[in-house]
DNA sequence: CCGATATACTAGCGAGTCGCTACTATTGCA
DNA sequence: TGCAATAGTAGCGACTCGCTAGTATATCGG
């Protein structure tokens, strides 16, 4: 087993501890991946379609997850006034307390080296990146390092959705990002 | 969310994606991840028990996925002839076929920089170390790190077991390995 | 040597994931 | 206006997974 392997074996191995401790709270895996991955993302990407992508599931197994989460009363849906056919799910706070709780992976992430937590971040974004790229999907990456992004005095500009975007909004996932 | 949150979502992700690609082929994700442990375990932790701990699941859930990747053929039993209650997996041909099969992320893991290869590897295996301790459970190291292992000319000895070990044998996964 | 207790594994249940196909509702384009 | 594309969902079958209960075997104290 040479190194690129033993990596992803590593990553699978981390993610499957992760998730077997998810067990014993309010939500399962999917569930969590998809609650962590709206407490993230901008108003315009928390549509069941938007999770499926990023999370790679198809749209009938998230569609099933978010109906489950609201079930809950984690999130809660809004359909959209111009599109009728779109729902746009966003956490509630039940659903933004459960998001911040802390899991076992990030309690063992306390206590090691700063800039040993700066690489791997880097590293493993880096990873995903590829990842995407191989994978033909989308990168979901963050506003404001996008190039329809244009900065203002506060906040920014998406010269491409032509909408003003606020402060905190532009440190958000956004499904139409590209890089610069 | 700050850093150590983002790095838990970065390596979720990643999984999730690896584990998304997986549903195309023979297998799932959880019978890809016990595929891949039994390839590295050894011949004293190929059991369902060892296989549970390992990926933080039940018995129960591995029993029924192990049975699975035997009528598929790509692992055999073997019951023990000392203790009658265990059994141990091993790889088949096919087995060992799929388990080297590539995948998403080791593809893209391909073209990455050596030494950021470096820094990845050893940085997720501190974190998994320390997830495994805040979990309280067993570390499933390599044999030659163990502090029961004893080098030889040719291969080893594991002062624990009181048996000796060939050269392959001391690359491999053990259960009861523990940190020199 | 015997009985109690511990251990290894499995069966079966219920809830839920997940990919898939088929379907409805809505939109947008020609 | 008509028709293809898009967004979401229902329902099916296979499977995961935690759980409880069960069998078989092992071990240990008396």
């Amino acid at each position: 087993m040479n190194r690129n392997e033993r990596i992803r074996a590593l990553i699978n191995r981390l993610a499957r501890l992760d998730a077997a401790q998810t067990w014993d709270g309010a939500l399962n895996p999917a569930q969590r991946s998809a609650l962590d991955y709206l407490g993230q993302a901008n108003r315009f990407s928390r549509s069941p379609s938007h999770v499926a992508e990023y999370l790679g599931a198809t749209r009938g197994t998230v569609s099933q997850t978010l109906k489950a989460l609201s079930r809950k009363g984690f999130v809660s849906e809004e359909r959209s006034a111009s599109d009728k056919r779109s729902i746009s799910y966003q956490l509630t706070d039940a659903g933004r307390q459960l998001a911040d709780a802390k899991s076992l992976l990030s309690a063992a992430l306390v206590g090691r080296a700063e800039d040993e937590l700066v690489l791997m971040e880097t590293a493993l974004r880096g990873l995903l990146g590829a990842a995407v790229r191989a994978n033909q999907s989308k990168p979901f990456g963050i506003c404001h390092t996008c190039r329809y992004f244009k900065p203002q005095q506060s906040g920014g500009f998406c010269t491409l959705l032509q909408v003003a975007l606020s402060s905190a909004e532009t440190q958000q996932i956004c499904h139409e990002h590209e890089t610069a």
